[in-house]
DNA sequence: CTCATTAAAGACCGATAGGTCTGTCTATCT
DNA sequence: AGATAGACAGACCTATCGGTCTTTAATGAG
């Protein structure tokens, strides 16, 4: 990796730290500049505008998120503990978050939907995989008989993620994992619930 | 209600639907000034500050949401009957929302959490009311045998709201419908399944 | 109707916003 | 090692930010 592209990263990192705390309306350049170490001609070598900026920072986070849900998933086999699997990941992010700030997905979704297309497009993306991901994964425990075959896997999708989001909202907004814990308890036995007794 | 107090309402009216939209930081008081028709000596008259107007629009906001959701609970006598009131409450913000823009006290939570610690507290305040309205009902059922006497209230009103929550955010992201259907589909189940069954 | 009160206008303020541009120094490639 | 492409600094720009203050117009009590 070359200097400019290290630079750039690094200024990806903190501006996706910076967003994901205060926002994109909420986080001027002179932040970034802050946060860098950087001067403006610094950062504005690597990007035409506070923009540009935001989208690659989003997507950076997005994948810094996705990255990790994946990597636990694919190491369970069966439907059942793959979403359970999917679960534990949300837990861990209390003590472990791979960006603080909670869910970039989330926060960029509330912020853009009414006023920032661009970055919505881009948060309705991430979501999107995320959504496919829980979808293919109850398919494929339909098929295999492991999930009810009655089971919509879009409606377990948009529960699953729903209640996740929501319950991360509340214990930053408490400052208190005690709702995340909750809500996972909760998912979790509805994921039970989901499997083939047979 | 005086000219003055009339103006303070309409101003407060017209912030509380321009920070539900575009965020405390995306709006600007050249915003509020467009919105009301007021220049800036006319707003300043009412208000010290921004953060004032705010936190003024905030607990309009909050309080809009809070009284269509207690006229429509109260209608109901039984703890079932009342949890599912307010799930067709919040399928009904759709056609008609009380605020554009989706809930203000999630997108207050999301914004302010980790930038503004007043705005942070007059929404978990909010947060507050919500959470003691359902468990007041969970308490109330489990009391009069309609609600399983194993079921934790607190649970069921964090796992409620993060669920609603969240398939807002889902909704207005995809601005499709389906997802806050879905999870309200299944938010009834998981009510459905709270009842005592003697 | 009069007059004190006050609601609202709008000029004004320093600070900061996002963004441009030129100069200089440094990393990279031959 | 030397040449050159480009990474970065920092001065500079205009527009807008939140907020103040003086002036003017409207209000409402007696």
């Amino acid at each position: 990796m070359s200097k400019a592209e290290a630079t750039k990263a690094h200024i990806i990192e903190q501006a996706a730290l910076l967003f994901n705390q205060k926002g994109y309306a909420g986080s001027s350049i002179a932040d970034i500049m802050a946060a860098t170490g950087l001067k403006k001609g610094g950062i504005y070598n690597h990007f035409k505008s506070k923009d540009e900026i935001a989208i690659c920072a989003f997507d950076y986070a997005a994948s810094l998120v996705q990255q990790r849900v994946w990597d636990t998933v694919k190491r369970e086999k069966n439907a059942i503990s793959r979403l359970k699997a999917l679960m534990q990941v949300h837990l861990d992010y209390i003590d472990n978050p791979p960006l603080t700030g909670g869910c970039p997905i989330m926060n960029t979704a509330i912020e853009s939907d009414d006023a920032y297309p661009k970055l919505r497009d881009r948060a309705a993306t991430a979501m999107d995989s995320w959504r496919n991901l829980i979808i293919r994964i109850v398919q494929k425990g339909i098929k295999k008989q492991e999930i009810k075959a009655d089971v919509d896997a879009e409606t377990v999708a948009s529960f699953i993620i729903s209640a996740i989001e929501g319950a991360i909202m509340m214990s930053k907004l408490y400052q208190d994992a005690v709702h995340l814990q909750r809500v996972i308890g909760s998912l979790n036995k509805y994921i039970e619930s989901l499997a083939n007794k047979s």
